[in-house]
DNA sequence: GCTTTTTTTTACGTTTTCTTTACGCGCCTT
DNA sequence: AAGGCGCGTAAAGAAAACGTAAAAAAAAGC
């Protein structure tokens, strides 16, 4: 018999972490706890969990952010917990990659039915988050980038340019969309910035920066990383 | 642009019919409808939607029935509307296979946003189109071309050329109606650009460019990608 | 409040790509 | 057989896109 699939849940009261936790023990999974924002990411990060809980209402930051930042290396199911019934919500957390939305009180049974559906349709694209390009390193979970094991020091710009690189590695991403996602939708026709964000990524992660081995251009449409 | 995905209505009222119409067909949606079971039945085994919606409060012998004659020869994801409200049909009918369960009265965004969520599973362990045309292999997402596994630099130009005739694979694309698409609809006339553009795609993928296999000219009509 | 880091602005040299121009070949018509 | 026509090839000039450096502005850290 295999070892039960590992749940994470996300939750700042304890009550319902124990009640998670006695309702999901006795069906086979194996559930980590996490009582704050913070430590939910860490913990989905570090653990790789093949299932999240998720309580939206968690006092530091809300449990948005935590969906946001996993959504960014992982495709786990996360199912979502809230006590609010506010529409708009819903559909922006479904929106965001959100599995499955419960709204606080919720029955037991349905929980794991829904649960059950998340793990049938988990089999899909199990990627690995970390990325190796040649002698890099890319781990989107730990926001870390090394060259030759030794880490990286990117500021948050150049880490979000190489992030949409990344997500799509091996294929050409538009200066379009580099833009939009890494500076808002406003500054679609600042191409310039690419140039001079490129060229930083390429003097801090390329041997050569001249020559370069990993951010390549494609000239008219975009860059790409290669894989 | 893409025709919409097609979605199964199953339901015996015709107003909840016409609502579900009258939200999703704005969304780009072809909707397919059914108002019975039997009928249910038939059209998705004979039409074969991307998605299925499901009402279970059916006469002639109730929606579970389509769900689990459905399931026996698809994996189309399927949602699940019903008035009641028990607990226990919930969970038989998710572990019937159904795969999200909404109650009405039901918010219309909430259930487009549970669409899109099912379409994004859908869609998880779908491979990307390629296009192949003996041994060359056209990549529409990665904006990538190879031969024989080896990957082939085309500037913008040339790869829209490319794709114009490869989305035509095997048939003949008119001179007028690649210049339209490559170079826009003021420059028909330019018919020069077209045996340029041709010789460096030959020269670029071709084995032996004086004797091409692959793009074969149509004198006096146009160009054609040999599939 | 000042220093340090990061982002944005500005400017210019280089490379790549696109367009223009020119010429050779084969075929059909006159 | 000469000339027009459509196609293929080559190479030059024009234009667009890219890379780099450095200064000004803004943000972050102490």
């Amino acid at each position: 018999m295999k070892p039960g699939k590992r749940i994470l849940v996300v939750d700042d009261e304890q009550a319902m972490r124990r009640l998670l936790r006695a309702s999901l023990e006795p069906e086979g999974y194996q559930v980590l706890e996490a009582a704050s924002a913070e430590a939910g990411i860490r913990e989905a990060a570090s653990q790789r969990p093949e299932l999240v809980v998720l309580d939206l209402g968690l006092p530091d930051g809300g449990g948005e952010a935590v969906l946001k930042r996993i959504r960014e290396w992982s495709q786990v199911p996360v199912l979502i917990l809230t006590v609010q019934d506010a529409d708009e919500d819903k559909v922006r957390l479904l929106d965001l990659g959100a599995d499955d939305y419960l709204t606080k009180p919720f029955s037991v049974p349905e929980l794991l039915a829904r649960l059950r559906v998340l793990e049938r349709h988990a089999n899909a694209g199990a990627a690995e988050p970390l990325l190796r390009c040649g002698d890099l390193e890319i781990d989107l979970a730990a926001h870390q980038v090394k060259r030759l094991g030794q880490e990286i020091k990117l500021t948050s710009t150049e880490y979000d340019f190489l992030k949409v690189l990344a997500r799509h590695a091996g294929k050409v991403v538009t200066q379009r969309q580099i833009l939009k996602e890494v500076w808002g939708p406003n500054s679609v026709e600042h191409t310039h910035y690419l140039r001079i964000y490129a060229a930083q990524l390429r003097k801090k992660l390329e041997a050569d920066p001249s020559n370069p081995k990993h951010i390549l251009t494609e000239p008219g449409v975009g860059y790409r990383l290669r894989g």
